[in-house]
Parts: C-alpha cells; structure tokens; sequence
RNA sequence: CCAGUCGGCUGGACGGCCGCUGUCGUAAGACAGAGGAAAGUCCGGGCUCCAUGGAGAUACGGUGCCGGAUAACGUCCGGCGGGGGUGACCUCAGGGAAAGCGCCACAGAGAUAGAACCGCCUUGGCCUCGGCCACGGUAAGGGUGAAAAGGUGCGGUAAGAGCGCACCGGACCUCCAGCAAUGGAGGUCGCAUGGCAAGCCCCACCGGGAGCAAAACCGAAUAGGGGUGACGAGAUGCAAGCAAUUGCAUCGGGCCUGUCUUCCAGGCUGUCACCCGGGUUGGUUGCUAGAGGCGAUUGGUAACAAUCGUCCCAGAGGAAUGGCCGUCACGUGCAGGUGCAAGCCUGCGCCAUACAGAACCCGGCUUACAGGCCGACUGGCAUU
RNA sequence: UGGGGGAUAGUUCAACGGUAGAACUACCGACUCUGACUCGGUCAAUCUUGGUUCGAAUCCAGGUCCCCCAG
C-alpha cells in the first residue's frame, strides 16, 4: 500500500479531510483491531490498538461492523449513520493530537432504541477510556 | 343507509442548523440525490464475451383450450368450456386414456375382456309339506367401495333385463354460426369399452453457453505465456553399413475441447536461442438518453400501437441519499368536558408513520405493506 | 451471480400415493436393601399455504428457514 496507491490515498485524503477521520477498509485490518484492547457497552463494542508503524501518520481510523444478525438492511443503515454521526460529534476539534490508533465498533440493535444525545455521549466515554487503556500498554505483542 | 365485488392512486408536508455523494464552477457556491415493491431472484429480453462450420440423431429442460398484444415471456387482453356464488364477480397446468406400459390399498362375490355372495324366478328330484338339493334364468333389491357396466318413470315378464316407450345423458353423421376454441339444430344408434398423464409416455411448439466479479484499457516485482528458427522424437519402406547407427520418402498415432455420432475445427503431446508480451491486487471505462417519463390526438371492445408536443429524472463502490430540532396534517394511548349514542373539543404522551434501501438496464410474476383517497358495479332496506 | 440439496417425536434417521416406524431421551412400572444394567409399557412429530387425486409425508406450484458447490 505504497507508491502506486498515490492516487487512491489522494482520494482517501480528501475524504478524510471531510470526514474528519479515517476509515478502516480492509479485512486485516478489522482483524487485528479485534486482538487488541475491549469495552463493551449496551449500545455497541469497542475494539481498539495502536499501530506500530512508526512512519504512519494517518491519526485515528474508525471502522463500524454491523452484523446481519443486528436486522434487515434499513436498520443496519440506520445503525451505520447514527454511529457515524456520533463519531462526528465526538471528534470535532480533536484531529491535531491523534495518536495513530484504530477502532472497530461493533454495533448492537440498542444503537436504534437509545436516544441521539445518550449515544454520543457514551461513546466518548468509552472513546476516552480506551485511550487511557491504551496509554498504559502501548505495545501489542501481536505483530500485524 | 347497510353489506359486498372489482380496479386505480397515495404512501407524510414545510422550515432551520450540521454533514455525505455526484455534476458545473478558479473560488464562493448553485443544482440534483431510493421504491411501489428498490425485496425474493421465479421467468423473458437488451448488453458483453465465447462458441458462431455442414448434416443428422437422441437426450434434457420448459410451455400446453382458442384468438390476439408484445422485443420476448410461464406476462397481458378478449373469447370458449368446467366449478362456485342470489348477484356484481371469483376460480381452473383446461392437449391426448379404443399408441403402449404401469397403478387403483383396505373393504367387497366381483376393480377393467371382469362379474351370481346374499337374494328373486321357472323346471326337476327328495321328504318330516315348507324346507333341502340339482340344472338353468336373472344385474330389479341388499351389502362393499372414491369408482360396480347409462339415469328416472311407465309398460312388460316366471323373475328380470334398452326388452319396449317418454324425458335426460352419451357416441357417430350432416348442416348452420364463428378465424378458432366452441355452440346450436336435425338425423342415426338402445347405446359394453372406468379413473389417474401435477406416474412413465405420445403429440405440438420453444430453447447454443456464460454472466457487469461480463468485457475493454492503463499497469510494479515475481512465476508462467505466445511467435520464429535450429536440433530431436512414433510407425512403415528404401539405401549405406558386419553391426550399433545414419540418411531420404511416406504415413500418422495418443490426449483434451466443441452435449452425442460422422466429418470438421482448435489445442497439447521435447530442448535451446532470439523476439513479443503482461494473471491477480489497484485505477479508468462499462455506468446510465432508455423497448424513458408526461400530455394530447387517432386506430382498436381491450391488452396495445402510431403520430405530435414537451422534459432530462440517483449513479454509490466495505457501498452516498443522513443526524438533530420546530410547526402542521394524520394515526393512536391516557385523562377531562359535552352528548342518549355515534361523535366533537381540550391537555399530555408516542424511537410520532406500514412494508422496506438502488448496485448494468428494462418487461413481467411472486411476496410484504399502517393509514388515507377515488372510480365502476352488485344485493338488501327505507323514501320519493 | 449461477447451480444443487434438505426440513418427519426432545435428538439422529426410516417409510411403493393407502394405519407415519426404529434407536436414544423423558415418564410410569417390574427386578434390587438402594442405584446402575436389564425387561415391559406410555407420551410425543410430517416447516407453511394452496392444488392434483377417492386418498398426499410422498406428486405439483408459492412462501419461510437451513446447508453445500463453483466463481
């Protein structure tokens, strides 16, 4: 994923310039957030690590799982954008001081029942507690 | 007014703040942004690639009253026939059972070249004189079954029987109406010849394969690929040579693919040299102007077609089309008021809206769907 | 995207179109001082909606769910 891919990071860049964060896109990726550090909520789960590439300087990057098991495709939609909204409100203004680290929330049906205000406050909560967990074992033995 | 049948439409509206995708723009910004089923993937096409050759056969799969519509269809429209409903209307895979094979359990005497179990009757015999036996006749009655050899009635008879007659139902022939399915009329025959083909099958018609992860272009490393040339290699014959072997000529063989067969076509069946070239990941295209929408006119009973005018109406790609708030409409729950009641008004609440999210594009089918609206028609009641 | 298969007692499987059966499980009883083993008995089912047929688990359509294969 280097050189070549100029093209594609120039689109990934814009998007997240406009998004604020990154994204999480690949199948490897998903799987090696889910080794790392957990916390668990009624709403969703939140799976997080810190990259050890030292040369990324990418920030944050976020990847949403959303199960079939959750509902059908309306619902799971619904699920994705809440989430995706919340995210937004979360890290508005947080983009300087990122630490490259990756986070996969794996969502739950309570995602739907839980109101807007509850849902963004509780997942900067949890946001913030992973960080301190992951300040304090920065490394992970697992090699990606 | 009540009950019902059929068809069509709609499927929240307006505004504010913060976002996402595309197009245009130097930029600011402007404009556009899910559905009637986008769903299931059950059919039919377009499009792309491969095979596209000649002949034939056998499979396999599908469809199945008749006529029409359509690019095509298993779809739609009209008609016919069977069944249901008082009716509007609904429903039917609705070709062929004397081409053949197969099956029809249990029950029953008997289940498809197959009939006498009980019963009824004539004659004869026997005797205890109202019973038994024998030879026959008989499908009216009983009983079994889903189905028992046309049905009902009258006559007839020893008892019966299409044995005779009437009506109904069949079969065949002729005529008439209709493009046809089919319907009607007349005549002849007293009329043995089930059911199942959503069992095998027969008949008629249709069907090349794969699918946008198709396909095309750009394109890094590595492995592999293609073309040309040289050499080598199977069988047979000839020549040279004691022989090993060598040279020349001719003929091919094996395997795979094209459903099968016969031809036929293509590929593979060694090494080296030179040249060409670039799987997958990634990017771009395909990608939305189309059997398109809307309106009008004309033709047609209709499905639909033709002509004219007008409009451009989502293009994402681990997948945009959203989050929050306010007002209103509608719905619903609770409480209160009014009213005989239906209902109406007020306040508070609802994740405040059913089913559900484009993935190349169209035509259908099927399935899911809160609430609302419109039209046509039928039956009943009341009034005039 | 294309193709194939399946759904039967609580579980695993049978069943020519003609009374849905077996094993294990559960329950009851017998045997035993008690339990296990063994023996006997009982309960319990055709995914769903229609159709063909005298009759459907079986045949044919629609739906729901599950599994497998190829790319």
């Amino acid at each position: 994923m280097t050189g070549q891919i100029g093209g594609s990071v120039g689109a990934s860049a814009r998007k997240a310039s406009s998004t604020i964060f990154g994204r999480l896109k690949q199948r490897s990726e998903f799987l090696a957030a889910a080794k790392g550090t957990r916390l668990h909520e009624a709403a969703f789960s939140l799976q997080a690590r810190t990259r050890t590439d030292e040369t990324d300087t990418r920030g944050r990057r976020f990847g949403l799982t959303v199960t079939k098991k959750t509902g059908n495709s309306v619902e799971r939609n619904r699920i994705r954008r809440r989430l995706r909204e919340a995210l937004r409100e979360n890290m508005r203004g947080s983009l300087i001081e990122s630490p490259a680290c990756d986070y996969v929330i794996v969502a739950r049906r309570e995602c739907l029942s839980i109101g807007f205000a509850d849902l963004t406050q509780t997942l900067g909560k949890t946001l913030a507690r992973i960080d301190q967990r992951l300040a304090r074992k920065p490394k992970i033995p697992t090699a990606d």
